[in-house]
DNA sequence: CCTACCGATCGGTAGG
DNA sequence: CCTACCGATCGGTAGG
């Protein structure tokens, strides 16, 4: 399980962590460097700037993401299915990539032009991927919901307070998550469907 | 609306949105002074310390999501109506103040002790605030979760995504928000209740 | 609220 | 991977 890391790995992991606990810009080089057990002129051997690394690390999380929800829409099925399994293969992710996730939500705002440009393209491509599952699912009768993209982000945020508290050896698996995530936003808290929305019950009414 | 502000509270306005878009660790005194078109000396005539803007932004969020939610649970009632009014009361809160929040909900980790210690029991007793309104709710039958505090850190997260979107001039108002929150958190996506429910009662023996 | 300035620290480079 | 060092910038103070 342990495999054999390159000293560029090494940085980039180490960092990773310092950027999830102090942040990008209250994260030095010599901080970094502390952490490794070397001077801070050296890791410029391995790396060009400190940007690089957060670089390196919110487009390698992207890609994990876009691989995983790929996987996961590949099985097809009902909008409800894919749904699951989209939130299954986010929760994936996020669980095994704790602290890349983290610095992925939360320090991408300090990539500079033309990378966060690209960032936030992703990341709307992204986001629209589950827009569209939600999509369908109200088209068919499977799901209403008040708007789709305000679901969408709403499912989104839900899904990505995981990193914050989820912990490997908590009783919970990365699957259980999942599993309880689903239920509650597919489900929702309520015992029984409420007559709650006359507003648009219209779009339910079958 | 337009209050009289002094300069105290201009100060510190204008480096909470500072904060909200560059970030804490990277908004400098003298970002500061130059959006306030003053010297960054100037502004230690009225505050003491860069990390004291955060305290006074941080603990008034607090103040205010705790007086919101005391309001809430106020008028009683079913555990569904005191969750529908404690959305409501939270989303108010975060639309309101919605560069405050942005702050309160991610640069606290600046905060340096004893103030951060106080700062995360507060969070936790908010936190609980809700844990509470939802084991009423499963106690009494109104709602069935695989784990209150999962579901508890579960709607938070969803609701407080609100203020990376939220406009005033968009088309849903603030209470629009936290009735379409309510609903989708209540009573899923789903169009119906699945028998998704037996499959998550033999977890909690796990 | 300003000028003048402080010691500390920043990201990064030169040269080995 | 190190020593030695750079110019820039940091939060903050003295004194008016």
């Amino acid at each position: 399980m342990e495999a054999i890391l390159s000293r560029k790995e090494q940085i980039e992991r180490t960092a990773t962590a310092l950027f999830k606990t102090k942040g990008y810009s209250a994260t030095s080089m010599r901080d970094l460097a502390t952490a490794l057990g070397i001077e801070a002129a050296s890791i410029y051997s391995h790396i060009k700037s400190k940007e690089e690394i957060l670089q390196r690390v919110c487009f390698r999380m992207a890609q994990e993401f876009f691989e995983a929800i790929d996987a996961a829409e590949e099985a097809g099925g009902s909008a409800t299915d894919r749904l699951k399994r989209a939130i299954a293969a986010h929760v994936q992710v996020l669980t095994h990539n704790k602290e890349a996730s983290a610095v992925f939500l939360h320090e991408w705002r300090h990539l500079s032009e033309p990378l966060l440009g690209t960032y936030l393209a992703l990341r709307d491509k992204y986001e629209a991927r589950f827009r569209e599952i939600i999509r369908a699912g109200v088209k068919n009768g499977e799901f209403a919901v008040p708007d789709e993209k305000f679901a969408a982000l709403t499912i989104l945020s839900g899904l990505n307070w995981t990193h914050t508290w989820y912990k490997p050896e908590g009783k919970m698996t990365p699957a259980e998550i999942a599993e309880n995530l689903s239920e509650m936003l597919l489900n929702g808290l309520s015992t029984k469907k409420q007559a709650l929305h006359d507003t648009y019950s219209h779009l339910n009414t079958i």
